[in-house]
RNA sequence: GGGCCGGUAGCUCAGCCUGGUAUGAGCACCCGGUUUGCACCCGGGAGGUCGCGGGUUCAAAUCCCGCCCGGUCCA
């Protein structure tokens, strides 16, 4: 057997292999009285108050040493990524060293930005969110240290032998730990669509870091080989200076200084640090929360309520700790707190950070405890101050929302309550948070003080079972992907040759309404640029080019009109407007990024972007509405610029070098694949890396417009906008809409104003008159009408009368109000022929009900109606039936009769 | 991206389920009374495109569909 669990170390080390009772793994170790595998669950934590070195790191110097380790055994050292995947549409945040990379260095589509590469990677994993702070162990944020090696069919850098020696000359010659403590258990690692045999590296009782090989692509569990075989390892930053601190939690070894000062701000009293201990070592064993309580109060002689009343305060500082530090990681990386997407994960955090404030009794401002977190990155990671003042501006407005929904809280609840009377159940208490944001313990501490019940039970399980959903629906394959397979990547002549707008090429496939060159300047669709279009020419034939996409390395064209035969030379002619168009948006909207950011903050992050001929529009992040004073400014930055004639500068440069000279803000509308990027740069002001056309000097944008701003989402504004002839244009449409309503009032533009002011103001005191006058005229009909006595002490006034309902219902009600024991039945000619019934209260009492009176005359009449007792109406009558019915009067007596007292 | 809740007078809301005059409620506002004055109190008054657009219906604030705006939860 020659697997890859067997490495070059182990046979000079003589390590031994074995399996392990509990989970029956196999692991190899120099431990000759080693029985269990050293991991979680088989064994317990052992570094805790024993740490398994003397080296004493503190965070930051223990990255350093695995950096520089690494970096004097050939691997080149990488700038972190940021923590939100912007790059990505499956994942919101980086969760491992290796998304950086995902999908394209892995997919061996661009290459790696070094060869082997060392990292240490900020990552955030909110899977564990509910145990944060209370096991002891889980983080929701992590820096994964890492050494990749990508491997390609040209070039082998490294592999399983050279892996395994880094990481045990790493922790025997580095981190100074006695060879027998090292323990490499063999498992099977998959995720992300791919897979691969992993070691897990043990020490302590801990896992300190995983050594993946990651050479399958898994589609559903079906494997296939990886054009790349990549190393793929991960040592847990955190994890790794807790085991060689030995404190006795996570959370003390990383956040000391901030616990402290927490403790000190609340008066909290010191805990028993065996408590402390207990929970942690039995945290790796527990599955669940109160197995944990469970099992830790009966090792420390306490019940599980006193456990829980003492660990309490003590769990809400350690999340607290770990959150407040997620959210300065979120934020400052460029994170806009939402309703929907990444945001909302970030405002996740914050409400749960609040809670757990308002439990300790604090009144420190959130933005406070952020502050602190930001600076503490800060030592390593400098470039998060160049955010902090709009971070902290974001935590204090989104501390400000919560506060407002929780106001609202006891209003709704005693709406709730109102339905409910006495007792709520568990389903109103998840409506309560569901539907309004109002956490159950806020829920359960007000219905308390209104000393209202609620119903026991699992309030988690049922907000989970209400949000289980069908499975999503898969988009299928383009089925034009297929058509470029096997040909060479096309030419790109429009980066070559900005300026040309006519070209030739040999056609290399025709099929359908596709045609593809083997160079082409037709500027595909991408980046939110809409693509060029044109004419295609060759001998014997011509086709309008309406769409150019661009499917991996090879552009389509989509083709109306002959298809041109494979092999010929073409000569395309590019549509000269609309490429200048859309290259004048493009350029504008890296202006408008550029004054976003300085006039905003830089927390301002292209999210989208669309430029066509006739307008375009930006998406930016934002956490505030944009004001109509912000848009002026913006607009009048934006052209400042135009008219100062900047030049824009494109070039090629290496992608390390590009991230050190202008930060990640590189990549606004995405990261750009490969080695190197291309660059866009407006001098002095903004600079992307970006695939678009651009102009070749600010002043070629011409005037920029905005044109007004819409919130698409929370926490994000989409700004409309026209550069160029666009912008002329927008401009005359306003024009000709001021024009057009001039000409309608006769009035000039200046007056404008005051004359619709004038004229709703007519219409106001218009309809007040009508309403006068309605009511006017219903009293004079009601004077004049006569009616007949009827048995049983009631009157009935019965006749056909012009107008509108409305005013007829005021006549009836100025009758039965004079007098109470009449009951008024009124035909309404028109297209619907209707009738209105009222009757008095005096009729009422004597049992007359108009509603039922309409619905019968209807009936009689051939229409339909209804009501209730004082009003009836009705339609759809027959105009003859009515005739009749009118001139025979002794019929409704007797339909009143029928329904009489 | 999906689920849920809401949009009615200047403000807070009732009415919607079960279609039939918005005599809508309270606060605020205006006038008058009471009072040394203020607050309270009493009487009167003004104040509404029922978010927008379709549909169903004799009839829509109410039912149905779409959209807009706000809130909220989940991925």
């Amino acid at each position: 057997m020659n697997s890859i669990y067997e490495v070059r170390l182990f046979k000079e080390e003589g390590f031994r292999r074995r399996r392990c009772p509990s989970c029956g793994r196999f692991f190899w170790s120099l431990d000759e009285e080693q029985v269990y595998c050293g991991d979680q669950p088989c064994v317990e934590y052992s570094f805790i108050g024993n740490p398994v070195t003397s080296v004493r790191y503190r965070l930051e110097d223990l990255r350093e040493a695995f950096l520089s380790f690494f970096e004097r055994n050939g691997h080149k050292r990488v700038k972190r990524y940021p923590v939100v995947a912007r790059w990505r549409e499956d994942v919101y945040l980086v969760g491992a060293s290796i998304y950086a990379f995902q999908p394209w260095v892995t997919e061996g589509i661009a290459p790696p930005p070094e060869n082997p590469l060392t990292i240490s990677q900020p990552c955030i994993r909110l899977t564990d969110l509910p145990k944060v702070g209370r096991t002891g162990r889980h983080l929701t944020s992590f820096e994964m240290m890492a050494h990749h090696a990508f491997n390609t069919r040209d070039e082998i850098v490294y592999w399983n032998d050279e892996t395994v020696d880094y990481c045990y000359r790493f922790y025997r010659d580095v981190l100074k730990i006695p060879v027998e403590h090292i323990t490499f258990i063999e498992d099977w690692w998959s995720g992300g669509g791919n897979a691969g045999e992993d070691f897990e590296v043990v020490i302590g009782g801990a896992e300190v870091a995983t050594l993946v090989f990651m050479h399958y692509r898994d589609r559903d569990g079906v494997l296939d080989e990886m054009p790349v075989k990549v190393v793929d390892t991960g040592y847990g930053l955190e994890r790794n200076l807790w085991i060689c601190l030995g404190t006795p939690t996570i959370y003390d070894a990383v956040h000391r200084e901030f616990i402290n000062k927490i403790i000190m701000e609340a008066g909290i009293p010191r805990i028993d640090e065996d408590i402390l201990v207990e929970v942690s070592k039995a945290s790796g064993r527990m599955e669940s929360i109160a197995d944990l309580e469970y099992q830790v109060a009966s090792r420390v002689g306490l019940s599980v309520d006193e456990l829980r009343r003492i660990m309490k305060p003590y769990n809400a500082i350690y999340a607290l700790s770990d959150h407040t530090y997620t959210i300065a990681w979120m934020l400052c990386d460029g994170i806009v707190p939402s309703n929907t997407g990444a945001g909302y994960l970030a405002r996740l955090l914050i409400r749960r950070s609040l809670r757990f404030l308002r439990e300790l009794g604090l009144e420190i401002p959130l933005s406070n405890l952020v502050d602190l977190q930001i600076s503490r990155i800060a030592r390593s990671y400098p470039e998060v101050m160049d955010s902090r003042s709009s971070v902290l501006d974001i935590v204090d407005v989104e501390c400000e929302r919560y506060r407002r929904t929780i106001s609202e809280a006891p209003k709704i609840i005693e709406r709730i309550v109102a339905r409910r009377r006495d007792k709520l159940t568990l389903n109103d208490l998840v409506e309560l948070y569901d539907s309004y944001g109002i956490p159950p313990e806020v829920s359960e501490e007000y219905l308390s003080k209104l000393g209202i019940e609620v119903e026991k039970g699992d309030f988690y399980a049922l907000l989970a079972s209400k949000h289980s959903k069908p499975e999503e629906v898969k988009v299928e394959e383009k089925p034009i992907s297929k058509l470029v397979k096997d040909l060479p990547a096309t030419r790109m002549l429009y980066y070559e040759y900005p300026a040309m707008l006519t070209f030739k090429a040999r056609v290399l496939k025709a099929v359908d309404r596709y045609v593809i060159l083997d160079s082409t300047c037709f500027y595909p669709e991408g980046g939110g640029a809409i693509s060029d279009i044109g004419v295609m020419r060759w001998e014997g034939g011509e086709a309008r080019v309406v769409n150019v996409e661009k499917i991996g390395d090879i552009i389509v064209h989509t083709v109306e009109g002959l298809l041109p035969p494979i092999g010929v030379e073409v000569e395309g002619y590019i549509d000269r407007e609309r490429r200048e168009q859309v290259r004048r948006h493009h350029t504008a909207t890296h202006i408008l990024i550029g004054a976003a950011r300085r006039l905003l903050g830089t927390h301002v992050w292209q999210m989208g972007s669309l430029k066509s001929v006739d307008y375009a529009r930006l998406d930016i992040s934002h956490y505030k509405r944009l004001s109509l004073d912000e848009l002026r400014s913006l607009e009048r930055m934006a052209n400042e610029i135009v008219r100062e004639a900047r030049r824009v500068n494109v070039y090629w440069i290496p992608r390390d070098k590009a991230e050190s000279m202008y930060g990640f803000t590189l990549y606004q509308g995405g990261v750009f694949p490969g080695k190197i990027l291309r660059v866009v740069e407006i001098e002095g002001w903004d600079v992307e890396a970006c695939g678009g056309i651009h102009c070749d000097n600010t002043s070629e944008v011409g005037f920029i417009k905005i044109i007004g701003a819409e919130r698409i989402q929370d926490g994000v504004e989409r700004i409309h906008f026209a550069a160029g002839e666009a912008s002329l244009r927008y401009l005359w449409s306003i024009e000709d809409t001021i024009r057009d309503l001039s000409n309608m009032l006769s009035a000039p533009v200046d007056k404008l104003v005051l004359t619709v002011g004038n004229l709703l103001e007519e219409v106001k005191s218009l309809r007040k008159e009508v309403r006068r006058l309605r009511e006017r005229i219903a009293g004079s009909i009601a004077a004049g009408y006569r009616s007949i006595e009827l048995e049983g002490g009631v009157r009935i006034s019965i006749a056909s009368m012009e107008g509108d309902p409305e005013t007829i219902i005021k006549v009836c009600e100025k009758m039965v109000d004079r007098d109470p024991s009449l009951i008024t039945i009124f035909f309404i000619p028109g297209e619907i022929y209707r009738l209105v019934v009222m009757a008095g209260d005096d009729a009422i009492a004597k049992g007359f009900d108009a509603g039922r009176i309409a619905s019968m005359i209807a009936k009689a009449m051939g229409g339909v109606g209804g009501g209730k007792a004082r009003l009836g109406q009705g339609g759809k009558l027959n105009p003859t039936e009515v005739e009749k019915l009118l001139s025979n009067v002794d019929r409704v007596k007797y339909i009143l009769k029928s329904l009489g007292g």
